[in-house]
DNA sequence: TCTGGGGTCCTAGGACCC
DNA sequence: TCTGGGGTCCTAGGACCC
């Protein structure tokens, strides 16, 4: 494989770095995605489901759905929208209430069958992930062939549909599992990306959401070839990175390599939304607080430590609010953590008054890896550290509701 | 009966430093 | 004393993705 074993090695399909090194082999990216991950899971434990309209959401007040199937969706149903509006179009449709341990453990295993079936494997969302299947050869040790196996064994071992398809970069390769679907396998053929791409609607290229796509149909640009027509500096100049991106994307450009594992997080969060707004401020800081929990022991998990700490405020009316504050030493712990997003609340509040709180969220950014000396008169951050541990040890072997602490 | 929760990346202005 | 430019960090917001 023209994978790199040194991470400065440069990468073989980088620009011209690929003519020089090997005697370039067409690339072949895939991009697996499992089609509607939530409810397929849901169906692979319970069959009763199969066959019926199925939305996996929450079903309070201000739920929306996460999965919909493809029985839904001849209603109009969709992912992402009110679930109120989406029972409003199919009464019918069962609701399950999402089951995250669930998903996370088909998605493990999923992956765990991916790198079994190819060398390079970027998961990319929990129900998604590309894998570089250059150099493969043809027949039963081509590129086909390992992707046809991970979908056969999917569905063997965990039940479950999966859709691929194979091109000659990410975004095709992302675009074109789309297509696949439902339970699909695509494959474009070697140099045909652009033209694979060209007839498509704008809105299928990753990057062009509503709004970008909106500003695009604005200048009576419709399909990805269109966009793939304009003049590179144009979209540019009128669209800054935004219109490089596009202009390389829909012309099938996407140097982009695989990275083996992906890389780590660049943050941690949480957040909630209230069922019904909040204007109680010993109840938000009691969330934040529980959030601090939370986000620091994921931070201690993955050893890792933040520098800067997010407070995201939403009012009743949707209006969104983020204050961040650089630490001067990176944390780690509970205290640390809620101490930070207090300290946000509070300044936030002597600004302006209280309105009914929507949602609060913490988040951890800047993070850095957890080699922090303690200086010798840090007892007091030590013995909290102390019981940061001590607290995630008893929650990862007795569940998250097995302690409780003080404020 | 509006609009979840977890992320990524980009932009733009201001502070600050050289 | 005045003026300029570049680079980096921080903060806030927003588009986009699953």
């Amino acid at each position: 494989m023209g994978t790199p074993s040194s991470p400065n090695a440069p990468d073989p399909h980088d620009g011209e770095a690929a003519g020089r090194l090997a005697p370039s082999l067409p690339r072949r990216i895939a991009h697996f995605d499992l089609d509607t991950f939530f409810v397929s899971v849901e169906r692979a434990l319970a069959p009763s489901l199969i066959g019926k309209p199925v939305l996996v959401g929450g079903s309070g007040g201000r739920g929306v759905v996460a999965s919909a199937s493809y029985e839904s969706r001849e209603f109009g149903c969709h992912s992402a929208q009110p679930m109120s509006q989406a029972l409003r179009l199919c009464p019918q449709a069962v609701v399950v209430p999402p089951h995250f341990d669930r998903y996370q453990e088909s998605s493990r295993a999923f992956h765990t069958i991916l790198r079994d079936e190819s060398p390079i494997v970027e998961p990319s969302g929990i129900d998604e992930a590309y894998a570089d299947l250059t150099g493969l050869g043809e027949g039963g040790t081509g590129a086909r062939a390992a992707a046809e196996r991970v979908r056969a064994r999917t569905r063997e071992e965990l039940n479950l549909p999966v859709s691929v398809c194979i091109a000659g970069s990410r975004t095709t390769a992302k675009v074109g599992s789309d297509r696949a679907k439902p339970d699909g396998l695509l494959e474009v053929p070697v140099g045909e990306d652009a033209a694979f791409l060209a007839p498509l609607p704008l809105r299928e290229l990753p990057l062009v959401g509503p709004r970008f796509g909106e500003q695009l149909a604005a200048l009576g640009v419709r399909t990805i070839g269109g966009a793939a027509a304009l003049d590179a500096r144009w979209l540019e100049q009128r669209f800054g990175r935004a219109g490089v991106v596009l202009s390389e994307r829909a012309r099938g450009l996407d140097p982009t390599p695989v990275r083996a594992g992906g890389r780590g997080a660049r943050s941690v969060s949480r957040e909630v939304t209230f069922g019904e707004d909040v204007t109680d401020l010993e109840r938000l800081r009691r969330t934040l607080r529980d959030h601090a929990e939370r986000v620091g022991s994921d931070l201690r998990g993955q050893q890792r430590r933040a520098r800067t700490v997010t407070l995201k405020l939403r009012w009743a009316d949707f209006t969104t609010l983020n204050r961040s504050r650089t630490l001067e030493r990176p944390v780690q712990s509970t205290d640390d953590l809620a101490a930070a997003g207090w300290g946000l609340l509070d300044e936030l509040l002597a600004r302006e008054s209280l309105r009914p709180v929507r949602l609060i969220g913490l988040g951890a950014t800047n993070l850095v890896e957890d080699a922090v000396q303690l200086g010798f008169d840090d007892g007091s951050a030590r013995r909290a550290e102390q019981v940061d541990r001590a607290v995630d040890e008893i929650r990862g072997r007795y569940g998250r509701d097995s302690v409780t602490r003080g404020m």
